[in-house]
DNA sequence: TTGAATACATATCGCTGTTATGTGATCATC
DNA sequence: GATGATCACATAACAGCGATATGTATTCAA
């Protein structure tokens, strides 16, 4: 009846199912019989394939992070390094909020120890500001300082997800409080203050297209 | 041999001991069963006494933010609400790195539907804009840009622990990245750059004093 | 002294992730 | 082509979870 050799197909049909359910129902309704009975399979699929639990969630994380930075790409790599960062943070928060379970799996609920998925998502702000610096728009600065003002991006793009999230700020209030935030940290890294505002009249416009 | 009315000790002796296995051992490890065989009584004085682990688990962050706003009350009430700012956050991060175990219990692992424990820790930063703003640190304006500025200022704080706690940035550099963007915070929305900086200075030599 | 109230222990239920076991289909080798 | 090892899979089971039902023992009011 069934093949006898492992089809990887199995595995991308379990991971989507996973992921499906994660988005509509959170993370309490992932479980290995409910995947099972959503792949009309037996809990075994999910040890033969994934080899546990842990790793079907790995395995949604990555794809939500694959998701992310497709979105991220999405928003293009113009010949403003500035707006393109902008764009990207607006990406950012953008797929918090349409995809919170999925979010709060990637992000918040990520087990302890260093999830490779995740360190992308920082290393694409850490580009994005080497490439303001290569541009001009920003002071050459040493490494750790970008770092520095890298984990400030982050904080920004992840506190006002979180706070939407949470309930504690309204959604239509989180474009401003990126924005305005945006600009200020621009600004306070050394960008010209009316090239700031151009590059983030540019990006709102070009995230109002997509 | 027990006593039949309802000991409020017995509340206490379980909260107590579920605060104590969190911050020891995470959330992982805080189970009925585990409580009953730590305060040496059955599970069902979870039900008796709090109603189930909920209710534990409420408790428990509600006496998180207790602590949390001691430690923040402690960094001091001065002439100076910019310093004052300053120093809570320094607290706030502090208590988020001190205690991760239960600073995840209270701001990440929270239920959607709002918590009232956590709404003071926001109030607190509306709270110390305001007084910049009245002691003329900062222009007045209206209420719905206070609330974004403290959106702000809470993301920087709760952003700076999450990279920390997760590993993307070193603890070493925490004070730094939040010291630098608090200054950012503070000049953007008005503050003198010199009195800025002097209320850093001030704040951090009393962070240290503590 | 009696009877209602109730804190508690015990046992159980339905759920979870995981593992052990049995079975049947596949494939390499002779 | 037959044979035997391999392996995917279903079934069943296990330990642990939160929660609940039940029986008991104690306390307090009448």
């Amino acid at each position: 009846m069934s093949p006898q050799r492992r089809d990887p197909a199995v595995r991308v049909l379990l991971i989507e199912a996973a992921a499906k359910v994660l988005a509509e129902e959170g993370v309490a309704a992932l479980t290995t019989r409910r995947l099972a009975r959503e792949t009309e399979r037996s809990t075994m699929a999910v040890y033969t394939h994934l080899g546990g639990m842990e790793e079907v969630q790995r395995a949604v994380r990555e794809e939500g992070f694959l998701r992310l930075a497709a979105d991220i790409e999405r928003a293009g790599q113009t010949s403003d390094p500035v707006a393109d960062l902008i764009a990207a943070s607006t990406a950012y928060v953008r797929f918090g909020l349409a995809n919170p379970h999925l979010y709060r799996a990637m992000v918040v609920d990520r087990p302890v120890e260093q999830d490779d998925a995740g360190v992308g998502a920082f290393e694409e702000i850490v580009t994005g500001l080497r490439r303001c610096i290569d541009d001009g728009r920003i002071p050459e600065v040493e490494h750790t300082m970008v770092v520095i003002w890298a984990a400030q991006v982050w904080s920004m793009r992840h506190g006002i997800v979180s706070m939407v999230l949470s309930g504690a700020v309204a959604e239509e209030h989180a474009h401003h409080v990126l924005l305005d935030m945006i600009l200020r940290l621009l600004i306070g890294y050394g960008d010209d203050g009316t090239a700031a505002r151009r590059s983030v009249r540019d990006a709102t416009d070009r995230a109002e297209a997509v």
